[in-house]
DNA sequence: ACCTGAACACCGTTCAAGT
DNA sequence: ACCTGAACACCGTTCAAGT
């Protein structure tokens, strides 16, 4: 029989088995999302990807939750920021920037809504909340208003990019959808009057112009409103 | 040895098993997260409750998703619709129903994240959307902007009850938070001059305090900006 | 025709036992 | 001291095979 010796192979093998860090796990998770989706990101699928056991991933990473943050924390470095120093009307500037924050969490379904709880803290986050105060603070929106206003903007982008993207990945979650505006649309004018009168306006225009409507009415509300 | 005839056992036995139909299934996954939590309102927890195998369950439910909407929507029966037709300001009685409405969704950790996606559709989601309508309404709000401004309400309410829950919920979502608030405080004037600026404030308020001033505003910007 | 046991294909997380 | 195999305790969903 062929001795048994395990015989000295090179170090790095075909996948160049990169050593365990938080840094490359999370450099792993990012390019398990963006070719399997979010949903495969699992701390077991990642483990099997960095060809080591699950456990070995808790030395580096304190669970799921972490790691999704992580990953969007990654993400975030690809929305663009520039409009928060151009020129023209800082509004304008201001949806710019949240509808690139909200083209980021559209392109990858599940990441918003695990962005609604568990928030990153990274610097491209940061970079993102400053941007955003500096067009508060540039639109003359006062301190107090702009400290929690910024924050009301962000979950509302957020949760609305948790819920389209949801709509879209999910087969059934349109189904979902049905349900309501078929529901909505039955409410009889006696009961519900108010449902009757909008009818259909309830469910009108398309998500870029809800959003570019929200965002505008999220700042005025910011700017008109005081604590 | 005594024979094995099953004995003919009374068809009701002590936890009196009710029938499968979508009702029964649906009040005893309420029951079952009052007792344990959402987190256990699982297809097979709930099959295990009921004395019968998952399988069944898919007969009357479609799923993990559709289930959870439905506790959701048994539970709004317990918001409080009476200031829609009270005396006083209209804003103040919005903002009571809304409130209402958190505090349900703050009862029942999870249920407000999945409420984000799989959004109900029946009779107490349409109450609540009516009732919210019609205050609006009554503040001469344009329809137009009533419409979509009645989504960004319902939106931001669960997602502000969301993110609170959680944080309670999950014992290391804390240090999640935590996590921000370092990074936020950590941050140089030099490098995010707005930030620093603000500090503490980004932070400052308790959850009532900020929810009640992020409804003035949503209304406010909903009444004033035209589509 | 209706219902469901059993299976398939996964999960997160922990810790005792190894190197 | 560090790492991890293996286990514990679960999941959602489907479908072939029974009654």
């Amino acid at each position: 029989m062929t001795p048994r010796t395990p015989a000295p192979r090179s170090r790095r093998e075909r996948p160049a088995k990169p050593a365990l860090t938080h840094g490359t796990i999370v450099a792993s998770a990012v390019r398990l999302m963006a070719a399997e989706g979010l949903q495969r990101v699992t701390m077991r699928r990642l483990a099997q990807e960095l060809d080591t056991g699950p456990a070995s991933l808790y030395v580096y990473v304190a669970g799921t939750a972490e790691l999704h943050a992580a990953i969007l924390e990654e993400l975030l470095g690809a929305v663009d920021l520039s409009p928060a120093t151009a020129e023209g009307d800082w509004r304008d500037r201001l949806a710019q920037v949240l509808l690139s924050y909200t083209g980021v969490l559209f392109d990858h379904p599940g990441l918003a809504q695990s962005a609604l709880v568990t928030r990153p803290s990274g610097p491209h986050y940061l970079a993102l909340v400053e941007s955003i105060l500096a067009l508060l603070h540039e639109g003359e929106v006062p301190d107090g208003q702009a400290a929690w206003g910024v924050d009301v903007l962000l979950q509302v982008a957020t949760a609305t990019a948790a819920e389209q993207s949801v709509r879209e990945g999910a087969p059934d979650a349109e189904d979902d959808h049905d349900a309501l505006v078929e529901a909505l649309g039955q409410a009889s004018a006696r009961t519900h009057p108010r449902i009757a009168a909008l009818g259909a306006d309830l469910f009108s225009g398309t998500p870029q112009q809800r959003l570019a409507w929200i965002f505008r009415a999220v700042v005025n509300g910011t700017a008109t409103t005081p604590r």
